[in-house]
DNA sequence: GGTCTTATTGACAACCAGTCAACAAGAACG
DNA sequence: CGTTCTTGTTGACTGGTTGTCAATAAGACC
């Protein structure tokens, strides 16, 4: 609370506190629990002043999870220099800290995130498409029967990987590397899944 | 539109009509736009009606999606007199059947539905641990090295068919059997994978 | 036809989204 | 240092939706 009363901020600044505190609150609520007044009591301005920023209260929701979004897919960008191998497991070894370290956050993302207006799911599924193409990147080398299957396998791979994480990262506490061990075994199922019943070669 | 003005029924033929307009709602609309209005003026009868059945909008939300995944977990029930092989394939044959009939029910049910209401994901949430359940069975008989992580894996992977099923059930237009052959190979491709990264013995 | 149960309703209060014209903080300028 | 001007900010208003409750009336039973 160091805000003295009626400070005035430029616009960057006070857009970028508001969606800051949406996203904490994000962290501790359901999504469709943040209200105007809610965030504008908690930033000591009126509710008129979060409209004219946002617009709409589902403008503000899509702000809100757009930041929450690109944190996760920023802490867990992977390393192009790797190898393909080692950047997988590079990668999920982050998202699984990450995880950790931002419980709340993550399980309002994949959870509580469900909303009718199709700005905001867009978001959630860009997250989707997102990991997709950059798992697409690592399995991309191995030949494959059906290109579009393996996307879709993929796509629906991470929709796999929220559930294990919700269940052994947030609920439970696994042990990092057994997790990681867990989705990069079953990432790799799944591949060999998309090419037929036959050996799979690593 | 069958009805008389002003018809009064019993309690349980009430209740029914207004859980059956609000399915019917579902399938093409999001949950969170089920409003109580738009539902009393559909059944004919005045909002206050719609409370005394269901006390608050969260509550008719919860019989409503609880209606819903019933009749999917009903369609899929397994048929215990197969043996798993067969039941794993029967079953998914009528999941796939079903969502391609009632593809916005599917949807509004694992996409549209993440409300702050923890009774409303409790629906959810049981549904898929009815599913895991059920494949538990199927796959009780192979030996695995960790109980608890084949418990995961196979809730995981229902989260994992339903972003399929989307995919290619509801979006898209794949021949029922592919979908189901997917399934089944990845679901097996999961199991493997919690045995370990040795080969698998089916 | 009268009475009694209870399904049903209209009216009321509270809350929240969204709009808009008016206000004021603080920088720019003379 | 006072004035002007930009623009961040607000109070007041409207509309719509949730939730409450005492009152009403449909229909069964005698």
């Amino acid at each position: 609370m160091s805000a003295d009363r009626r400070r005035r901020l430029t616009r960057d600044e006070r857009r970028a506190q508001l969606v800051a505190l949406g996203v904490n609150f994000l962290a501790e609520h359901p999504l469709d629990e943040l209200t105007i007044e809610e965030l504008s009591a908690q930033a000591g301005v009126s509710r008129a002043l979060v409209f004219h920023y946002f617009g709409t209260r589902q403008g503000l929701h899509r702000e809100v999870v757009l930041m929450a979004r690109d944190s996760l897919l920023h802490a867990s960008t992977p390393r192009p220099e790797l190898p393909a191998e080692e950047r997988l497991r590079d990668t999920l070894t982050r998202i699984v800290v990450f995880v950790r370290e931002h419980r709340g956050t993550f399980y309002s993302l994949v959870r509580g995130v469900a909303s009718g207006d199709a700005a905001i799911r867009a978001v959630i599924d860009q997250s989707r498409d997102e990991n997709a193409r950059r798992l697409l990147e690592v399995f991309l080398e191995q030949p494959v029967a059906d290109d579009d299957l393996l996307r879709v396998a993929l796509r629906s791979w991470v929709g796999f990987a929220e559930e294990v994480l919700v269940e052994l990262a947030v609920e439970a506490e696994r042990p990092v590397a057994e997790i990681v061990d867990f989705l990069e075994r079953t990432v790799q199922g799944v591949v060999a899944a998309v090419g037929g019943p036959g050996p799979v070669g690593r």
